[in-house]
DNA sequence: GAGTGTGAAATTGTTCACAGCG
DNA sequence: CGCTGTGAACAATTTCACACTC
Protein backbone atom coordinates (compact mmCIF):
# COMPACT_ATOMS: atom_id res chain seq x y z
CA UNK A 1 0.00 0.00 0.00
CA UNK A 2 1.47 3.43 -0.59
CA UNK A 3 2.15 5.48 1.98
CA UNK A 4 3.87 8.83 2.52
CA UNK A 5 6.12 10.08 5.77
CA UNK A 6 5.38 13.16 8.06
CA UNK A 7 8.99 14.05 6.68
CA UNK A 8 8.03 13.99 2.86
CA UNK A 9 4.93 15.72 3.16
CA UNK A 10 6.69 17.96 5.32
CA UNK A 11 9.16 18.63 2.38
CA UNK A 12 6.30 19.27 -0.14
CA UNK A 13 4.42 21.59 2.30
CA UNK A 14 6.94 23.45 3.67
CA UNK A 15 6.63 22.68 7.33
CA UNK A 16 8.24 20.21 9.98
CA UNK A 17 7.77 16.81 10.44
CA UNK A 18 6.23 17.07 13.94
CA UNK A 19 4.26 19.94 13.00
CA UNK A 20 2.69 17.51 10.06
CA UNK A 21 2.15 14.92 13.05
CA UNK A 22 0.62 16.89 15.65
CA UNK A 23 -1.90 18.52 12.35
CA UNK A 24 -2.67 15.62 11.67
CA UNK A 25 -2.96 13.96 15.42
CA UNK A 26 -5.60 16.61 16.24
CA UNK A 27 -8.02 14.97 13.61
CA UNK A 28 -7.39 11.33 15.26
CA UNK A 29 -4.33 8.50 14.15
CA UNK A 30 -4.72 7.23 10.93
CA UNK A 31 -1.19 6.63 10.29
CA UNK A 32 0.98 3.40 10.66
CA UNK A 33 3.99 3.35 12.63
CA UNK A 34 7.39 2.65 11.18
CA UNK A 35 5.53 3.27 7.63
CA UNK A 36 3.70 6.67 7.21
CA UNK A 37 0.64 7.45 6.38
CA UNK A 38 -1.56 5.53 3.59
CA UNK A 39 -2.08 7.88 0.83
CA UNK A 40 -5.62 6.86 -0.32
CA UNK A 41 -7.55 6.82 3.48
CA UNK A 42 -5.09 10.28 3.83
CA UNK A 43 -6.80 11.71 1.13
CA UNK A 44 -9.86 10.65 2.28
CA UNK A 45 -9.89 11.45 5.66
CA UNK A 46 -9.11 14.94 4.83
CA UNK A 47 -11.96 15.55 2.28
CA UNK A 48 -13.50 14.41 4.99
CA UNK A 49 -12.19 17.03 7.37
CA UNK A 50 -12.94 19.88 5.01
CA UNK A 51 -16.40 19.00 4.44
CA UNK A 52 -15.93 17.93 1.30
CA UNK A 53 -17.86 14.76 0.94
CA UNK A 54 -20.46 16.76 -0.68
CA UNK A 55 -20.54 19.18 -3.98
CA UNK A 56 -21.60 23.16 -3.05
CA UNK A 57 -23.91 24.88 -5.09
CA UNK A 58 -21.77 28.46 -5.53
CA UNK A 59 -22.70 31.73 -6.87
CA UNK A 60 -20.69 33.97 -8.89
CA UNK A 61 -21.66 37.88 -8.88
CA UNK A 62 -20.02 39.60 -11.20
CA UNK A 63 -19.16 38.50 -14.82
CA UNK A 64 -16.37 41.44 -15.54
CA UNK A 65 -13.01 40.32 -16.08
CA UNK A 66 -12.87 38.87 -12.27
CA UNK A 67 -15.74 36.90 -12.89
CA UNK A 68 -15.11 35.46 -16.15
CA UNK A 69 -11.41 34.28 -14.77
CA UNK A 70 -13.54 32.83 -11.49
CA UNK A 71 -16.18 31.35 -14.13
CA UNK A 72 -13.44 29.53 -15.83
CA UNK A 73 -11.09 28.34 -13.13
CA UNK A 74 -10.82 24.80 -13.31
CA UNK A 75 -9.94 23.85 -9.82
CA UNK A 76 -13.58 24.49 -8.87
CA UNK A 77 -15.53 22.20 -10.34
CA UNK A 78 -12.88 19.19 -9.77
CA UNK A 79 -13.40 20.08 -6.44
CA UNK A 80 -16.58 20.01 -5.55
CA UNK A 81 -17.62 23.40 -6.27
CA UNK A 82 -20.69 24.04 -8.59
CA UNK A 83 -21.14 27.29 -9.94
CA UNK A 84 -25.31 27.60 -9.85
CA UNK A 85 -25.79 30.89 -11.32
CA UNK A 86 -24.03 34.46 -12.45
CA UNK A 87 -25.53 37.86 -11.84
CA UNK A 88 -24.12 41.48 -13.34
CA UNK A 89 -26.49 44.52 -13.67
CA UNK A 90 -24.60 45.51 -16.60
CA UNK A 91 -27.78 45.41 -19.16
CA UNK A 92 -24.82 44.09 -21.74
CA UNK A 93 -24.01 41.19 -20.01
CA UNK A 94 -27.27 40.16 -18.87
CA UNK A 95 -27.82 37.09 -21.30
CA UNK A 96 -24.71 36.49 -22.36
CA UNK A 97 -22.99 33.24 -21.91
CA UNK A 98 -19.88 33.67 -19.52
CA UNK A 99 -18.46 29.98 -19.96
CA UNK A 100 -21.41 27.82 -19.70
CA UNK A 101 -23.93 30.07 -17.63
CA UNK A 102 -26.43 32.57 -18.61
CA UNK A 103 -25.40 35.77 -17.32
CA UNK A 104 -29.17 36.82 -15.07
CA UNK A 105 -29.98 40.39 -13.91
CA UNK A 106 -28.51 40.62 -10.13
CA UNK A 107 -32.62 41.81 -9.80
CA UNK A 108 -33.44 37.92 -9.39
CA UNK A 109 -30.70 37.18 -7.03
CA UNK A 110 -33.39 36.97 -4.16
CA UNK A 111 -35.82 35.31 -6.06
CA UNK A 112 -33.25 32.51 -7.14
CA UNK A 113 -31.73 31.68 -4.00
CA UNK A 114 -34.84 31.69 -2.48
CA UNK A 115 -36.07 28.67 -5.15
CA UNK A 116 -32.75 27.27 -5.17
CA UNK A 117 -30.51 27.81 -2.10
CA UNK A 118 -26.41 28.00 -2.08
CA UNK A 119 -24.27 28.26 1.27
CA UNK A 120 -21.35 30.08 -1.12
CA UNK A 121 -20.78 33.08 -2.97
CA UNK A 122 -17.96 34.58 -4.36
CA UNK A 123 -18.20 38.02 -5.15
CA UNK A 124 -16.34 39.39 -8.09
CA UNK A 125 -17.75 43.12 -8.57
CA UNK A 126 -16.34 46.44 -7.78
CA UNK A 127 -15.00 47.77 -4.66
CA UNK A 128 -18.29 50.21 -4.57
CA UNK A 129 -20.88 47.45 -5.41
CA UNK A 130 -19.94 44.51 -3.28
CA UNK A 131 -20.51 45.41 0.55
CA UNK A 132 -24.38 45.91 -0.95
CA UNK A 133 -24.29 42.30 -2.66
CA UNK A 134 -22.49 41.13 0.47
CA UNK A 135 -25.30 41.94 2.27
CA UNK A 136 -28.32 40.78 -0.22
CA UNK A 137 -26.27 37.97 0.16
CA UNK A 138 -26.42 37.40 3.77
CA UNK A 139 -29.93 38.53 4.03
CA UNK A 140 -30.76 35.59 1.21
CA UNK A 141 -29.15 32.68 2.95
CA UNK A 142 -25.39 32.58 2.46
CA UNK A 143 -23.10 31.16 4.84
CA UNK A 144 -20.01 31.92 3.31
CA UNK A 145 -18.09 34.57 0.76
CA UNK A 146 -15.38 34.48 -1.34
CA UNK A 147 -15.03 38.11 -2.10
CA UNK A 148 -12.38 39.66 -4.74
CA UNK A 149 -13.59 43.28 -4.56
CA UNK A 150 -10.84 45.77 -3.21
CA UNK A 151 -12.67 46.36 0.02
CA UNK A 152 -12.64 44.37 3.35
CA UNK A 153 -15.82 43.13 4.29
CA UNK A 154 -16.71 42.21 8.15
CA UNK A 155 -20.35 41.13 8.60
CA UNK A 156 -22.20 39.37 10.83
CA UNK A 157 -19.91 36.39 12.49
CA UNK A 158 -21.99 33.54 11.67
CA UNK A 159 -21.15 34.09 7.91
CA UNK A 160 -17.72 33.46 7.14
CA UNK A 161 -16.16 35.93 4.86
CA UNK A 162 -12.51 35.49 2.96
CA UNK A 163 -11.38 38.25 1.41
CA UNK A 164 -8.72 37.88 -1.59
CA UNK A 165 -7.26 41.41 -2.39
CA UNK A 166 -4.42 41.47 -5.10
CA UNK A 167 -3.65 44.80 -4.09
CA UNK A 168 -2.59 43.87 -0.67
CA UNK A 169 -0.63 40.47 -1.80
CA UNK A 170 1.68 42.73 -4.00
CA UNK A 171 2.53 44.99 -0.86
CA UNK A 172 3.09 41.99 1.13
CA UNK A 173 5.71 41.22 -1.47
CA UNK A 174 6.93 44.62 -1.28
CA UNK A 175 7.15 44.41 2.34
CA UNK A 176 9.20 41.50 2.21
CA UNK A 177 11.82 42.98 -0.80
CA UNK A 178 11.91 45.99 1.52
CA UNK A 179 12.97 43.51 4.72
CA UNK A 180 15.30 41.44 2.62
CA UNK A 181 17.47 44.45 1.53
CA UNK A 182 17.72 45.98 5.26
CA UNK B 1 -5.70 67.36 13.60
CA UNK B 2 -7.67 64.74 12.11
CA UNK B 3 -6.60 60.96 14.56
CA UNK B 4 -7.84 57.54 15.03
CA UNK B 5 -7.53 55.80 18.07
CA UNK B 6 -6.24 52.32 18.09
CA UNK B 7 -9.90 50.72 18.94
CA UNK B 8 -11.08 52.50 15.80
CA UNK B 9 -8.47 50.96 13.97
CA UNK B 10 -8.85 47.18 15.71
CA UNK B 11 -12.77 47.52 14.69
CA UNK B 12 -12.49 48.41 10.68
CA UNK B 13 -9.19 46.12 10.57
CA UNK B 14 -10.84 43.17 12.71
CA UNK B 15 -8.28 43.41 16.01
CA UNK B 16 -7.93 43.97 19.37
CA UNK B 17 -6.75 47.58 20.46
CA UNK B 18 -3.80 46.03 22.22
CA UNK B 19 -3.20 44.22 19.19
CA UNK B 20 -3.07 47.32 17.03
CA UNK B 21 -0.97 49.51 19.42
CA UNK B 22 1.34 46.65 20.28
CA UNK B 23 2.14 46.19 16.19
CA UNK B 24 2.51 50.05 15.33
CA UNK B 25 4.76 50.73 18.38
CA UNK B 26 6.97 48.01 17.24
CA UNK B 27 7.87 50.83 14.25
CA UNK B 28 8.28 53.30 16.60
CA UNK B 29 5.89 55.59 18.77
CA UNK B 30 4.42 57.99 16.85
CA UNK B 31 0.89 58.30 18.73
CA UNK B 32 -0.12 60.90 20.98
CA UNK B 33 -1.59 59.32 23.88
CA UNK B 34 -5.07 60.92 25.13
CA UNK B 35 -6.17 61.85 21.59
CA UNK B 36 -4.55 58.96 19.22
CA UNK B 37 -2.94 58.00 16.20
CA UNK B 38 -2.53 61.15 13.30
CA UNK B 39 -3.87 59.84 10.40
CA UNK B 40 -2.11 61.67 7.82
CA UNK B 41 1.47 60.34 9.56
CA UNK B 42 0.30 57.03 10.11
CA UNK B 43 -0.50 56.92 6.54
CA UNK B 44 2.81 57.73 5.87
CA UNK B 45 4.39 55.91 8.37
CA UNK B 46 2.75 52.49 6.94
CA UNK B 47 3.74 53.91 3.44
CA UNK B 48 7.30 53.97 4.24
CA UNK B 49 7.21 50.63 6.42
CA UNK B 50 5.69 48.79 3.49
CA UNK B 51 8.18 50.38 1.43
CA UNK B 52 5.83 51.71 -0.94
CA UNK B 53 8.11 54.61 -1.19
CA UNK B 54 8.89 53.83 -4.44
CA UNK B 55 7.07 52.38 -8.03
CA UNK B 56 7.85 49.14 -8.89
CA UNK B 57 7.98 47.42 -11.99
CA UNK B 58 5.80 43.95 -12.18
CA UNK B 59 5.96 42.09 -15.31
CA UNK B 60 2.93 39.77 -15.95
CA UNK B 61 3.00 36.16 -17.69
CA UNK B 62 -0.42 34.82 -18.84
CA UNK B 63 -3.03 36.94 -21.42
CA UNK B 64 -5.85 34.18 -20.25
CA UNK B 65 -8.51 35.43 -18.22
CA UNK B 66 -6.79 35.33 -14.97
CA UNK B 67 -4.30 37.93 -16.74
CA UNK B 68 -6.84 39.88 -18.57
CA UNK B 69 -8.78 39.93 -14.66
CA UNK B 70 -5.20 41.20 -13.18
CA UNK B 71 -3.93 43.58 -15.83
CA UNK B 72 -7.40 45.40 -15.51
CA UNK B 73 -7.16 45.52 -11.76
CA UNK B 74 -7.50 49.27 -10.67
CA UNK B 75 -5.54 48.67 -7.18
CA UNK B 76 -2.29 48.36 -8.67
CA UNK B 77 -1.62 51.33 -10.67
CA UNK B 78 -3.08 52.82 -7.59
CA UNK B 79 -0.62 51.73 -5.30
CA UNK B 80 2.31 52.03 -7.10
CA UNK B 81 2.44 48.92 -9.05
CA UNK B 82 3.43 49.30 -12.62
CA UNK B 83 2.76 46.55 -15.15
CA UNK B 84 5.65 46.86 -17.53
CA UNK B 85 5.23 43.78 -20.06
CA UNK B 86 2.63 41.08 -20.61
CA UNK B 87 3.53 37.71 -21.63
CA UNK B 88 1.82 35.17 -23.08
CA UNK B 89 2.97 32.11 -25.40
CA UNK B 90 -0.26 31.73 -27.55
CA UNK B 91 0.03 32.77 -30.83
CA UNK B 92 -3.13 33.91 -31.21
CA UNK B 93 -2.82 36.46 -28.28
CA UNK B 94 0.95 37.94 -28.53
CA UNK B 95 0.37 41.43 -30.24
CA UNK B 96 -3.03 41.82 -28.90
CA UNK B 97 -3.92 44.41 -26.78
CA UNK B 98 -4.58 44.15 -22.98
CA UNK B 99 -5.57 47.11 -21.04
CA UNK B 100 -2.79 49.25 -22.86
CA UNK B 101 -0.06 46.49 -22.99
CA UNK B 102 1.37 44.89 -26.25
CA UNK B 103 1.01 41.00 -24.86
CA UNK B 104 4.66 40.10 -25.67
CA UNK B 105 6.48 36.78 -26.54
CA UNK B 106 7.16 34.35 -23.56
CA UNK B 107 10.25 33.63 -25.43
CA UNK B 108 11.93 37.52 -25.26
CA UNK B 109 11.30 37.03 -21.21
CA UNK B 110 15.04 37.14 -20.55
CA UNK B 111 15.93 39.50 -23.03
CA UNK B 112 13.58 41.95 -21.82
CA UNK B 113 14.23 41.73 -18.09
CA UNK B 114 17.93 42.13 -18.54
CA UNK B 115 17.28 45.40 -20.36
CA UNK B 116 14.52 46.17 -18.39
CA UNK B 117 14.93 44.46 -14.68
CA UNK B 118 11.76 44.08 -12.87
CA UNK B 119 11.97 42.74 -8.79
CA UNK B 120 7.89 41.73 -9.42
CA UNK B 121 6.00 39.24 -11.32
CA UNK B 122 2.64 38.08 -11.70
CA UNK B 123 2.34 34.68 -12.52
CA UNK B 124 -1.35 33.84 -14.22
CA UNK B 125 -1.39 31.11 -16.64
CA UNK B 126 -2.19 27.22 -16.41
CA UNK B 127 -0.66 25.46 -13.38
CA UNK B 128 1.43 22.92 -16.03
CA UNK B 129 3.30 26.23 -17.19
CA UNK B 130 3.95 27.53 -13.84
CA UNK B 131 6.79 26.35 -12.36
CA UNK B 132 9.02 26.27 -15.63
CA UNK B 133 8.47 30.37 -15.70
CA UNK B 134 9.04 30.86 -12.08
CA UNK B 135 12.17 29.10 -12.99
CA UNK B 136 12.74 31.42 -15.76
CA UNK B 137 11.89 34.39 -14.18
CA UNK B 138 14.12 34.01 -10.77
CA UNK B 139 16.88 33.48 -13.25
CA UNK B 140 16.56 36.79 -14.68
CA UNK B 141 16.46 38.05 -11.57
CA UNK B 142 13.18 38.45 -10.21
CA UNK B 143 12.98 39.00 -6.54
CA UNK B 144 9.08 38.46 -5.67
CA UNK B 145 6.32 36.12 -7.16
CA UNK B 146 2.35 36.60 -7.04
CA UNK B 147 1.33 33.27 -8.18
CA UNK B 148 -2.08 32.53 -9.04
CA UNK B 149 -1.75 29.24 -10.83
CA UNK B 150 -2.90 26.25 -8.68
CA UNK B 151 0.21 24.95 -7.99
CA UNK B 152 2.29 25.52 -4.77
CA UNK B 153 5.45 27.09 -5.85
CA UNK B 154 8.44 26.55 -3.32
CA UNK B 155 11.94 27.80 -5.00
CA UNK B 156 15.06 28.92 -3.56
CA UNK B 157 14.53 31.10 -0.03
CA UNK B 158 15.98 34.10 -1.60
CA UNK B 159 12.45 34.85 -3.54
CA UNK B 160 9.47 35.51 -2.30
CA UNK B 161 6.53 33.79 -3.44
CA UNK B 162 2.98 33.72 -2.71
CA UNK B 163 0.73 31.45 -3.87
CA UNK B 164 -3.09 32.58 -4.46
CA UNK B 165 -5.08 29.20 -5.18
CA UNK B 166 -8.84 30.54 -5.27
CA UNK B 167 -9.72 26.39 -4.70
CA UNK B 168 -8.00 26.58 -1.54
CA UNK B 169 -9.91 29.79 -0.84
CA UNK B 170 -12.95 27.97 -1.43
CA UNK B 171 -12.00 24.88 0.63
CA UNK B 172 -11.02 26.84 3.37
CA UNK B 173 -14.68 28.05 3.51
CA UNK B 174 -16.16 24.53 3.17
CA UNK B 175 -14.13 23.95 6.18
CA UNK B 176 -15.60 26.77 7.92
CA UNK B 177 -19.08 25.43 6.93
CA UNK B 178 -18.94 22.42 8.06
CA UNK B 179 -17.05 22.87 11.40
CA UNK B 180 -19.87 25.52 12.48
CA UNK B 181 -22.20 23.08 11.75
CA UNK B 182 -20.90 20.93 14.39
C1' DG C 1 -10.24 61.98 30.91
C1' DA C 2 -8.86 59.69 26.94
C1' DG C 3 -5.76 56.86 24.80
C1' DT C 4 -0.88 55.47 23.97
C1' DG C 5 3.20 52.56 25.13
C1' DT C 6 4.88 48.69 27.42
C1' DG C 7 6.37 45.30 30.91
C1' DA C 8 4.35 41.14 32.92
C1' DA C 9 0.89 37.33 32.77
C1' DA C 10 -1.84 34.24 30.12
C1' DT C 11 -2.47 31.87 26.20
C1' DT C 12 -1.34 29.69 22.05
C1' DG C 13 1.71 27.41 18.91
C1' DT C 14 6.05 24.88 17.82
C1' DT C 15 9.81 21.81 18.59
C1' DC C 16 11.90 18.06 21.06
C1' DA C 17 12.49 13.57 22.34
C1' DC C 18 11.10 9.23 23.16
C1' DA C 19 7.88 5.33 24.19
C1' DG C 20 5.60 2.04 21.48
C1' DC C 21 3.83 -0.14 17.39
C1' DG C 22 4.14 -2.37 12.78
C1' DC D 1 14.48 -0.41 12.81
C1' DG D 2 11.59 3.40 10.97
C1' DC D 3 8.11 6.37 11.84
C1' DT D 4 3.93 7.68 14.32
C1' DG D 5 1.65 9.76 18.34
C1' DT D 6 2.12 12.57 22.25
C1' DG D 7 3.44 14.57 26.73
C1' DA D 8 6.70 17.89 28.25
C1' DA D 9 9.99 21.89 27.24
C1' DC D 10 10.29 25.83 24.83
C1' DA D 11 9.11 29.92 21.99
C1' DA D 12 6.06 33.21 20.21
C1' DT D 13 1.96 35.81 20.39
C1' DT D 14 -1.95 37.96 22.61
C1' DT D 15 -4.10 40.01 26.26
C1' DC D 16 -4.09 42.56 30.50
C1' DA D 17 -3.38 46.37 33.22
C1' DC D 18 -1.53 50.45 34.37
C1' DA D 19 1.93 54.30 34.42
C1' DC D 20 2.29 58.23 31.80
C1' DT D 21 1.30 62.04 28.62
C1' DC D 22 -1.56 65.18 26.02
Amino acid sequence: MATVSSRALAETGGATPAQVRKDLSFFGSFGKRGIGYPTVELAQRIREILGLGRRYKVVLVGAGRIGAALANYPGFGERGFDISAVYDVAPAKIGQMLDGHVVRDLALLEADLAREPAQIAVIGTPADAARDIAQRLVQAGVKAILNFAPVSLNLSPDVTITNVNMALELEALSFALSRKRA
